[in-house]
DNA sequence: TAGATTGTTAATCGATTAACAATC
DNA sequence: TAGATTGTTAATCGATTAACAATC
């Protein structure tokens, strides 16, 4: 029955079926590159440029996206655009979320000041740290707030996202206070490994990673 | 022939045959927690916990190992820092790899001085910026150095991988230029879409496709 | 028309998952 | 001994790849 009532519930708001967690991620990578192909001038795209900037292939995106309907045209390509606003439908992110910083430092200033994030509708609506030399400081379109507003801030500016700028020590305790103020979706930019309930999404930066997997391949 | 040239050349060097993409990816990742967790003082772990840190499959990470020896103890789970020598020996990167940062801005500064690529083995032994005024100025263990230079340091040093910590306006020229130094492996952190040879790697860093993919999932 | 690229199928390959004996 | 976790197998699922007709 409450199996019933769930399907019943999909039916009701939206007639597709929930995505697998594979193709929300690519979807998600091919709207990135959409978004910084437009900012370029593009307007045409074809799924054999778009598998060299996601090393997707191509086949693959264009099984992806003719699931939900046939968005390209033979010979020519997909429309820039159009395909943005098609994929924003199917992920149905196509909102602007509020990001909630912490740690005004030099990483901190770095991802303010970057258009990364509002490209996609991400707004940084407040950003936190604890040095209070820094307090009131401008940075990105806001203002540097004390931790210890954290709370109430989080709550007035329907914050659903936070984005850790913070030395590795000190991430695992601002974890578990954006955790305890309702936010669900974190991305770490500490190399700090982070404890958090199942239900929320850690996402950890890890370029050290891709570098040895990259050097792997390019040693003889 | 030239197929059974290869096969003498593998035999030659080293028993092992070349891993597929995804387990040295996934190789990768297990040695960056270990590595996180070895400085947290962390002795030993299991491979659910490596599991909960890196969202592979337990099963597929106690697989991907097996497949080389056996490294745990069953009851107990992995001893980290003989792990970690092992998937170091696996992957052959056990030495020492410079890196040229380009940019010396907020986000350069901020890479300088972490410690992600320090803890794998990558030193920073170049940094270069355009701006007259940062020339000189000290980052990391280093000082800025003219971008002019930037063939003759990277000979000197023995650089082999690039950080692109620069505006997306600046990132395709400085990655031209950079494979035009023989150069064939950068971590982008840039929005820029960059174009490159098919011999070279190219790693965007890309939070915002994260953060949308983890969006998609944590929407009702 | 000729060339290019999508949409789609079928075959292969690799990842995921469940299960469990072995053993610390 | 009891509990925990590895090493390993088998079954299922999803991704990759090649191929090509449709059509812009």
């Amino acid at each position: 029955m409450s199996i019933g009532t769930r399907y019943n519930e999909y039916a009701a708001g939206t007639p597709t079926e929930r995505l697998s967690v594979g193709v929300a991620a690519r979807l998600s990578r091919y709207l990135q590159v959409l978004t910084q192909a437009s900012k370029m001038g593009r307007d045409r795209i074809s799924s054999q440029e778009i598998a060299e900037f996601t090393n997707v292939n191509a086949t693959q995106i264009r099984r992806d996206l003719s699931g939900f309907g046939k968005f390209g045209k033979r010979g020519v390509g997909y429309d820039v655009s159009l395909l943005i606003g098609e994929i924003r439908k199917i992920l149905r992110t196509q909102g602007q979320y509020n990001i909630a910083l912490f740690g005004a430092g030099r990483l901190g200033q770095a991802v303010a000041s970057s258009a990364v994030f509002a490209d996609h509708g991400f707004t940084v609506a407040a950003v936190f740290d604890v040095d209070p030399a820094r307090i009131g400081e401008p940075i990105g379109s806001t203002r540097v707030s004390p931790y210890g507003e954290l709370a109430p801030l989080v709550e007035e500016h329907s914050i659903t996202i936070a984005v850790l700028a913070v030395p590795a020590l000190a991430a695992q305790r601002v974890a578990d206070d954006v955790v305890a103020c309702g936010i669900r979706i974190m991305f770490n930019y500490s190399e700090a490994l982070i404890q958090a309930p199942a239900d929320v999404t850690v996402h950890t930066s890890n370029p050290a990673a891709e570098l040895l997997h990259a050097l792997y391949f390019s040693l003889a």
